[in-house]
DNA sequence: AATGAATGAGGCTTCATTCAT
DNA sequence: AATGAATGAAGCCTCATTCAT
């Protein structure tokens, strides 16, 4: 059975999504949920940690998928990034809520725990930096010459904000999508990679 | 003389730009301007026709910029990019924070100025999506076979999530930041560009 | 061993007496004892009940006391001031907290429960009266053409308002400023006391 | 006319007087004077603030009146405390609601108030003592051998515990219990003070 | 004996806004 | 142009208490 502690939860996904954290008030999440306001406070203490707990669970096993990525070395730069794309449009899909709340949201809290998320999001992008820059070390032709602060920064653009136009219901699905922006960063220079994805993807 | 409905105006982008529209007060506003609150009604009918007032200036401006670059037919698509870039991101160097109002908070708008707003920015949207096309009709490796709304949202991303985290006094100036970009996008392609530009900027 | 229903006594007092009745919460009692609310409702009826537990067990006896002194016939009336105020103040020394309780808290009770303690208080004054009264009856210089009322209000006072400059790890023992305060009212008039007093001290 | 400040004030503190501090909403106090909570918040601040404003209009003018008893070098030690206990007296019928708070509410203020006012009463008992200390070095008789904090907080215990138990309807007036309390700390020493302190009466 | 879940009532405070001056 | 007074609505949160386990 659901418990109201996660009912609680996902009704702060949905609303502060909507709405933003200074937007969404208990009384609509007590709403929402069909509880009073005092059970709300029962299950947590104040308004940022149900924040707080929505967070704590996605982001570490967020930052997880990537370091594994990351620290693979039997992978290649350009092989790093098709699967971080992969795995963070994956996540887009099935959690973007949830990084919407992350990416929008997390700046509303107070300073103790605003800095344990704005560290979080410097890890994450650092691992991405790494990504960039095996690339520019391995091949000739992508990323050359460029910052890799910013292209990691491009690549992060990229692919998070989709949450703001991607559809959930809609004609794209993730997958697409994600060998598309590879597609676009790479330039198509290993068409390779897109054929067996989709060969691939029949054997799932 | 800097009257008071600037001030107000100018800690409004300020403040909602730090705490979300629905984070920042009328009582803030007043205070960061040193006049009371009554005065900001004096000056503003409420509270969201402050935000309004600070996109209305904006918005069509940056709109009709990018009008003139599409509609210019005398340019090559990947011209078109070119300039759309470097317009685009002039924009975010200088009115970054305005621009990040329109991101964040016009989605806090009531239903007829949230609209107006949507709208707005699918116009915007199209007209990157017409850019896109036009490349792919005319050339035969950049953005080949891609789906032209999911490359024209991966631009868009690419460029406005360095609202996020271009540091107006850091190292990286904005033109070079773009001129980057551009060359994610066409891979190098045109190199000749890179070398043009930094040229012409001497002439400038 | 320590019960939790003592330990509970025991917190509430001293949380009372820094925070008054107001002030302290349930919460606060069981965080301070390592329970839950819940328990302390077990262990309890409500929080008035738990201040009149405290006060059920001191007041009575305190009062036992006085009567004692005041209904020994053998007594001289300067002989039973001088007994009462060793008797008070050594409650003072000993429980203060419990006497600071009844006399700054009681007042929240509701109805019923102050009036009963409201009652206590007169009782307790009244005796005091008596005593004045038996004074200025006996003695030709002491409380001479005073209003036993006034008298006897101030003697409590003067005791009484101890509790809030008393400290009990300080340099004054409460047999000390007991003597004293003897002193003061009868001006030093059977200085006798002082020294028989400080001399049975040492056979306790 | 009355201001809403003002009527504020006053609701205050009968309000406090009768039911604490904590026991005292911000609600109540609108009810009583008549209009909203938003309206009492348009005036103070917050709940500290109004009883800050209460004490902080009477507490030093009680001080300044003591100070000036205190520094009149022309005066025996006995005459300041007689002065001192008229003076203090008067402010007891005069203004006893407001002493109230002084005594029991001020350790309610946060740390910074708190701190002040605790330092205010320490002043207080400090003249308090100057005069004992006076006494003792001019008289033979009055306070020989007793420690001067103990006598001094005896007098204002005696003093302060009036504000319990003196009703301003009732049969005694200020005067007569100031004189009374005279009486009992010096003995009728000085009668002469009683017999002169009627006849003036008159005068006035 | 002890606790977790739940809640209605209320507490302090902020907010956007109106009105009279 | 600017402000002080006033307010209704709402916001976050605490409180004492009940109930089922």
């Amino acid at each position: 059975m659901e418990t109201n502690y996660d009912k609680i939860l996902k009704a702060t996904i949905e609303l502060m999504c909507n709405n933003g954290y200074h937007g969404t008030s208990i009384q609509m999440i007590a709403d929402n949920v069909g509880i009073t306001k005092s059970t709300v406070f029962h299950h947590f203490k104040n308004k940022e940690t149900i924040l707080l707990s929505i967070l704590d669970e996605y982001v570490p096993s967020a930052t997880e998928g990537l370091k594994k990525i990351v620290n693979d070395s039997s992978l290649s730069g350009v092989e790093k990034l098709k699967r971080f794309i992969l795995h963070h449009m994956k996540l887009v899909g099935a959690q973007g809520d949830i990084i919407n709340l992350n990416l929008r949201e997390s700046r509303y809290f107070g300073d103790k725990n605003r800095q344990i998320y704005e560290e979080s999001q410097r890890v994450y992008a650092r691992l991405v930096r790494g990504i960039v820059v095996q690339i520019q070390d391995e091949e000739n032709t992508i990323f050359k010459g460029l910052n890799p602060k910013v292209v990691a920064n491009a690549i992060q653009g990229m692919c998070n904000w989709s949450v703001l136009w991607y559809e959930k219901e809609g004609e794209l699905d993730m997958d697409g999508i994600a060998r598309q922006f590879y597609q676009i960063l790479t330039c198509g220079i290993s068409e390779a990679f897109l054929k067996q994805k989709s060969e691939s993807k029949l054997s799932v």
